[in-house]
DNA sequence: TAGATTGTTAATCGATTAACAATC
DNA sequence: TAGATTGTTAATCGATTAACAATC
C-alpha cells in the first residue's frame, strides 16, 4: 500500500504499538505477528496489518514483525527519532503530575520548561525544572525549540495561553483544560479532558431496568 | 427517532453538550440553536440534532432547544442526575491532582475515597479525604456504593489494581497507567493515557518536506 | 513440501453530512 | 404569512473486517 491519507483512528494507535513492542524487545522477544499483537491490545489483527501497511512493508510473510525493526519504524512515522520539546504551561498539581513523566518519556519527548502565571510559584523548583513567569513564554520557546505544549491551566486562562502558544510558534498542543480551544487549523490540538471521559463512563453504568452491555476499550 | 443503539462517539459528545450548555446557562441564554451549538463546538450541526434525536424530540422545530430542559435531560441520559461515588485509586501526584477536580464536578460525581499501597501514604490528607490501605478497597467500595474506580498507580501494578477493583463490584474504570487493561466485558474501561496522546500528536508536527494539513481537535 | 503469516482487495459495517418536509 | 429550525431520511464518506493470493 503505502502512502494515502492517514486518518487519525491508525495514528492513535500506533503509540499503543509501539509502547508493547517495547515490552516485547525488553523481555527479549524478536519476532511478533499481527495476531499475537491484536490479542494483547484487543484489536483484530487485519487491522493492524493494515495501519502498518500504510507505511511500508515492515513484515515477512510466513514470519511476522521483527520486534527492533518495527520499533525504529514507528518511532521514525511518529518523528520520535528525535527528540521533541514540549513545554508545560500551569504548575498546579497536575502539571506537576505531569511533569514525572520525563523519566517515561525519556528520549523520545522532553518537558524542557514550565510556566505559571502566579507569581509565588515562579522560580519554584519543579523535578529539576524552575518554574518560568508567563512572559517568558514566547522567547523561550523559540530558544529552546520547543513543539509541543501542554495547557494545565484553569479552563478560564486556557484560551489565552492557547493563544500565547500559537503566537509563539508552537505546532501542537495537548489541553486538559475543560473548554474548547479556538485556534488556527494548522495548529494540531488533543483534548484530555478527564471530566468529560468520566462523564461518558457514567453512561455505562448498569441500572437494574436497560442493560447496556457494550464491549470494552 | 429515539432508541437504537447508540454509538460510542454520541455517547462522548455528550458531555461536551452538556459543558456548552451549563456555560449558556450561567449566562442566562434561555435557548439555543443546533448551528450556535454547531459553531461553538466545532461540530456539524446535523450530527448534533441527530445526536440529541436518538434519546427524544428535546427541541422546537423554528425554535432551538430550550438549554435549562436539555441541561436536565442529558443529565438524566448521562445518569448524572444521581451523585456517582468515585474511588481513586493511587495517590501520588496525578491522584492528588485529579482530587481537585471534586468541586469542578460538584454535583454529579464524587470522589469519596483514596487509597495507596505505599505504607507512609495511608493516613494522610489529600483533600478532606483520608488515603486508606489498598487492604481496605473492597469492603470502602461497598459500604459507600462507589460505582467508577480511577486507577493513577504505576503500569507495574494497574492490572492488579484493576482486578480487585473488579472483584468489589466496580462497574468502570478510568485508567491512567499506560497499559493495556484486561477485565470482564460487562466492565466499561477508558484509557486516559497522556503519554499515547503525546506521541500521537507528534506524528503532526510539521517537518518541512511531507507537509500534514489536517483539520483539528 | 506444509504451515504460517503478510499485504491487499473486496465486503461490510458504521458514522457523518446533506437535504427537506414538518412546524413553531 | 415569512423565517427559522427541528427531526429524519437518504446520500456520502470512512473505517473495520474478512478473505485470499503471494511468499517466507
Amino acid at each position: 500500500m503505502k502512502s494515502d491519507k492517514i486518518s487519525e483512528a491508525v495514528v492513535r494507535r500506533l503509540p499503543v504499538y509501539l509502547r508493547f513492542l517495547n515490552d516485547l524487545q525488553k523481555r527479549e522477544i524478536a519476532t511478533v505477528s499481527s495476531q499475537e499483537l491484536g490479542q494483547k491490545l484487543d484489536l483484530n489483527p487485519a487491522q493492524i496489518r493494515k495501519d502498518l501497511a500504510y507505511f511500508g512493508d515492515f513484515g515477512r510473510k510466513g514470519i511476522g514483525y521483527d520486534v527492533s525493526y518495527l520499533i525504529e519504524k514507528i518511532r521514525h512515522i511518529l518523528k520520535l527519532d528525535q527528540q521533541i520539546n514540549v513545554a508545560l504551561v500551569g504548575a498546579g498539581n497536575l502539571g506537576h503530575a505531569l511533569s514525572n513523566y520525563n523519566a517515561y518519556l525519556k528520549d523520545t519527548m522532553k518537558i524542557t520548561a514550565v510556566f505559571d502565571s502566579y507569581a509565588p510559584k515562579v522560580g519554584q523548583k519543579i523535578n529539576s525544572l524552575t518554574v518560568q513567569p508567563m512572559e517568558e513564554l514566547g522567547q523561550t520557546i523559540r530558544e529552546q525549540g520547543i513543539r509541543i505544549g501542554i495547557i494545565t491551566v484553569p479552563d478560564s486562562e486556557a484560551q489565552n495561553v492557547a493563544d500565547i502558544l500559537v503566537e509563539s510558534g508552537i505546532e501542537a498542543i495537548l489541553n486538559f483544560a475543560p473548554v474548547i480551544l479556538k485556534t488556527p487549523p494548522t495548529i494540531r490540538i488533543h483534548a484530555a479532558d478527564f471530566t468529560t471521559d468520566l462523564q461518558s463512563l457514567a453512561y455505562y453504568l448498569h441500572d437494574g431496568k436497560e442493560e447496556h452491555t457494550d464491549e470494552q476499550q
